[in-house]
RNA sequence: GGCGGCGUAGCCAAGUGGUUAAGGCGGAGGUCUGCAAAACCUCUACUCUCCGGUUCAAGUCCGGACGCCGCCUCCA
């Protein structure tokens, strides 16, 4: 599979160190509040990139962190009057829950910065021992002036961040602006906030714990690490510089970052009021199969911008192969599959494997999936398909769905109100009471369920 | 100011040197249907923000303009 890789600018093949195993970090999320789906877009990329990989036969292994301790957390739950880990907790879960809703498979691990201090430290001491660091009112700082590959991968020209548009702060006393911290000396914070050191009571500077973790449980060299484009800088560069003067080795092969996601063609923020969290998509009606759909029908390197109305869009994408899918099912002619049919499914599944070997170009494999839905739906019209034709459609989409993951339509039931309102329809249809019947289906339609009538009986589906 | 990205139909979105510019949504007409819905068929960008250039050939490469977005110390 090939993948842009942001450390040479180039799209290049993912060649995993130990094959048939991709090791993978994921920069996870900062557990204080409710992610949106700005943060989404960026998970769900990274869950399509692990879903392609497991599909093209790789073993994924990925550490997904969760970053909770920093300054916003620290301070909202010393705000709310919780201890770190019960306020994290109940973001912890509600970032979980947030990830079921969107499908996306749990990383092989989910470590915590807080478990995971002594390692911290341990990296820091490795970097005292190796002469990168200094020591300034008790925190403990990365000198950059000793790794001159600093700035390669966010390109940035290193002389250019001092005469930068922002660099306020010097409430620390750094010797140079891009030093950053590695062990942050313990301020006027609660006790639950700081933990012991060899160098002193503090508490792990931020970018730390992805090098920390992602060593520990991928080891010192390892095959991609992913996360969204604004991680570029300073976090990802410093993760380098800190990783590798630690080791002396290579840090990570391949690195994969998401554009960001606008919303209305802005920037999401509060204060424009257009910064939305799954469950407010949820509570305004959307289905979260179409916002999964439309996180994956653009590009991840491109921008994409979300409104309701591509919502709305992509939840009647969704629809058209649902529905394909279901009629599948209902095939019931006897007889070998058509040598079309395996032609069909050759087409689309060669254009799909191509499209997401090429940088993962999830846009293009949808087009391949509605290719084979279109040529299904063909057959489907003239009667063509056997029961046996039918499966191997549905196999090749249930395949294309370990990518998706919003193909195949979900279990569902009529609630006992709907089922008697059908019920009599269909018994008024009987009598050619067409009159009555069209006022349950507008009843039913009034309640979010759509009819069909097909010549085999009377078929229903949710509205959107 | 520095660095990077983007600009393709009414909307969303692929394509990055060479057949008729994917696919989705929407729209128009038709088939089917008790009526619908779904599905199918036909149509819906002589053209890729604009202006130059390179080339036998450019949406695709180069230069410039305009517009939008991101990063430049803790935001996915």
């Amino acid at each position: 599979m090939n993948l842009h890789n942001t450390l040479t600018g180039r799209v290049e093949a993912l060649a995993p160190e130990q094959p048939p195993e991709v090791r993978m970090y994921v920069c996870g999320p900062t557990v204080y509040g409710r992610a949106h789906i700005g943060n989404f877009r960026s998970f769900v990329a990274t869950d399509l990139l692990r879903r392609a990989l497991r599909y093209k036969g790789w073993r994924v292994k990925e550490v997904m962190n969760v970053t909770d301790v920093d300054d916003r957390i620290i301070q909202l739950a010393a705000k709310a009057g919780k201890d770190l880990r019960s306020f994290t907790a109940e973001h912890i879960r509600s970032f979980e829950e947030d990830r079921a809703t969107l499908r996306m498979d749990p990383p092989e691990l989910v470590p915590r910065a807080t478990e995971h201090i002594p390692d911290m430290i341990g990296l820091v001491q490795r970097l005292i021992d190796r002469g990168h660091t200094y020591t300034a009112d008790g925190s403990v700082y990365f000198k950059i002036a000793t790794f001159p590959e600093y700035g390669r991968l966010s390109r940035l020209d290193v002389a250019g961040i001092r005469s930068g548009a922002r660099v306020d702060t010097d409430k620390y006393d750094k010797e140079d602006a891009r030093d950053f911290v590695l062990w942050k000396a313990k301020q006027d914070e609660p006790e639950w906030a700081q933990w012991d050191a060899p160098f002193g009571r503090g508490r792990p500077g931020w970018h730390l714990e992805c090098s920390a973790m992602s060593m520990k449980y991928l080891g010192e060299t390892f095959d991609l690490h992913c996360g969204g484009v604004d991680l570029i800088f300073p976090h990802h560069e410093n993760e380098i510089a800190q990783s590798t003067c630690a080791t002396g080795k290579a840090f990570v092969r391949h690195w994969m970052h998401v554009t960001h996601l606008l919303v209305d063609n802005e920037t999401m923020s509060k204060s424009k009021g257009n910064f939305y969290t799954i469950p407010d998509l949820l509570e305004r009606g959307h289905r979260p199969d179409a916002v999964r759909y439309l996180l994956s029908a653009a590009h991840y390197r491109k921008p994409l911008n979300f409104t309701w109305d591509g919502l709305h869009q992509a939840a009647t994408s969704i629809d058209k192969v649902q529905g394909f899918a279901r009629r599948l099912d209902e095939v019931d002619r006897d007889g070998p599959a058509l040598a079309v049919v395996e032609e069909a499914v050759r087409m689309a599944r060669d254009a799909f494997d191509r499209a997401l070997d090429e940088d993962l170009n999830t846009p293009e494999a949808l087009a391949a999936v509605h290719e084979l839905v279109n040529e299904g739906n063909r057959l489907l019209a003239e009667g063509a398909l056997t029961r046996e034709g039918a499966a191997r459609l549905r196999r090749q989409l249930e395949s294309m769905d370990s990518v998706f993951a919003v193909l195949l339509p979900g279990e569902d039931r009529l609630s006992t109100e709907e089922q008697a309102l059908l019920d009599a329809r269909q018994e008024a249809r009987r009598k050619r009471e067409f009159q009555k019947a069209d006022e349950h289906r507008k009843k039913l339609e009034e309640m979010g369920v759509i009819l069909e009538d097909t010549p085999k009986g009377t078929r229903w589906r949710r509205k959107h």
